[in-house]
DNA sequence: GATGCTATTGAGTGTGCGACCAATAAGCAA
DNA sequence: TTGCTTATTGGTCGCACACTCAATAGCATC
């Protein structure tokens, strides 16, 4: 009995095997990060052989480039819903904020930096990385800017109004592989004041909103609990080598 | 007589030859990034074999580590000098904002991604980073309280202030390898109006300083200084020719 | 049950990386 | 000049990576 391999071959249509490919490797990028979406590591993943992968996605470089927008997506979607049946947009902005501070996000703002330090050799990821701000951009722009017609909020340029807060959520979302132990109140809630500010919130307008029940589960995220298959977080060691800046010579 | 290939062994103190070490991989670092920051690159700079850089660095980590260090305390020390002989620290902050705005500033930018992003995998490194961030805190801080000293600036808290602008400064800068040519002139000038509400100045105080030749030039280079305009009337003494500090905008 | 399409494998290529170590020679001191 | 210390070399090893391609076998169809 093949007790430890698995020997025999399953045989998916395209479609699928594509799908899971790029799951794994979203799953993979947001966890581990982008330089552990190798054709090996994915491959091992999935119980297939490298060059399965390399079938699917002759570059790898597109496949990291799909893993991170497919995992930056995700992630979008849940923070900010392009949807928001249950609520104001004080409350979603509030539940952003919410969100934006637990640990949770560290592997959010991990991706990104990941991603933008990444973009710097790889134009395809580049792209997608423009691609992904303008994303976010466009849904805090239409949050912010149901919010003014609703009478909620009050700027003069929402969109503005958007980049500046995320500026400011990316500033602080810099030191997610640092400590941050000792960062004076007004720092950890920049964000939010920052928001406050620009929408014409009085102080303490988005700390104290209390959320509706169907905003504070997360959506979109497998439920509370994930009991089987849970990786170890501890021995992902990162990627083995350096690696990665294949050929940062040809900066072209 | 050896043509391409240089064959004579050159034989340096090993305090000269590891200096020269590191100062190439600080270079690199800073142009080409850290991962380009190997034995073998570092090796063909300095015409040398590779073994010859594991001597002085056993592990390569080490360098990279090194190299992120002196290139961050380089540059700190050009935007931000600890000692300020030529103008007042609101002349001093002023220039810091100018410089952080130009394209020189992006080699730093992404230099700090970099570094932010490899330190998710590198524990020597991460603590160099820490290392670095509570550098330029500390630098910024003491700015501002010499600022505050002067009444030049007015803040509660001249350390929480700096950490604010300095994260202000970091979320614009994560942009450093994606397009910005579409940011909205308030976007641009965040770090300036952060400081000038944290500080409790007017609009425009930090961008209308006229600074004295001095700190035109970039610090530690030798460049060209301003040939005209070195009869700067209000020099070293005072605040420039900002009068005094407002009221701050709203947050109180 | 046989057939054919094609998803999948296995094997191999070449690259770059860090680490290791005995042999070598540069340059100083005697 | 000779000798000695040690900075420097040259070579090797093992590893991980992307990429290529002929051979294989799963499985839907007949």
């Amino acid at each position: 009995m093949p007790s430890s391999v698995q020997r025999k071959r399953i045989r998916k249509t395209p479609e699928a095997r594509r799908a899971e490919i790029v799951e794994t490797a979203a799953r993979v990028a947001l966890t581990e990060g982008l330089e552990c979406v190798t054709l090996r590591r994915i491959a091992e993943e999935l119980a297939v052989r490298p060059g399965l992968i390399s079938h699917y996605f002759p570059s790898a470089e597109d496949l990291v480039a799909e893993a991170f927008s497919v995992a930056a997506t995700g992630e979008l979607d849940a923070l900010l819903p392009a949807d928001r049946p249950h609520g104001s947009p004080t409350q979603y902005l509030a539940r952003y904020f919410a969100l934006s501070g637990g640990e949770a996000y560290d592997d959010i703002s991990r991706l990104w930096i990941n991603a933008r330090h990444l973009s710097r050799y790889r134009p395809v990821l580049r792209d997608r990385v423009a691609e992904q701000e303008l994303a976010s951009d466009d849904r805090l722009s239409d949050l912010i800017r149901e919010g003014v017609e609703r009478g909620e909020f009050r700027t003069d340029d929402p969109r503005a109004a958007a980049i500046q807060i995320l500026v400011v959520v990316d500033g602080l979302g810099a030191h997610a592989n640092t400590d941050r132990s000792d960062r004076p109140e007004a720092v950890t809630r920049m964000a939010v004041t920052t928001a406050e500010r620009e929408l014409g919130l009085r102080y303490g307008a988005l700390t104290e909103v209390r959320l509706p029940a169907e905003l504070v589960a997360p959506t979109g995220q497998a439920g509370p609990t994930d009991p089987a298959e849970s990786t170890d977080p501890a021995d992902s060691t990162g990627p083995a080598q350096l690696a990665e800046p294949t050929e940062p010579t040809n900066s072209a």
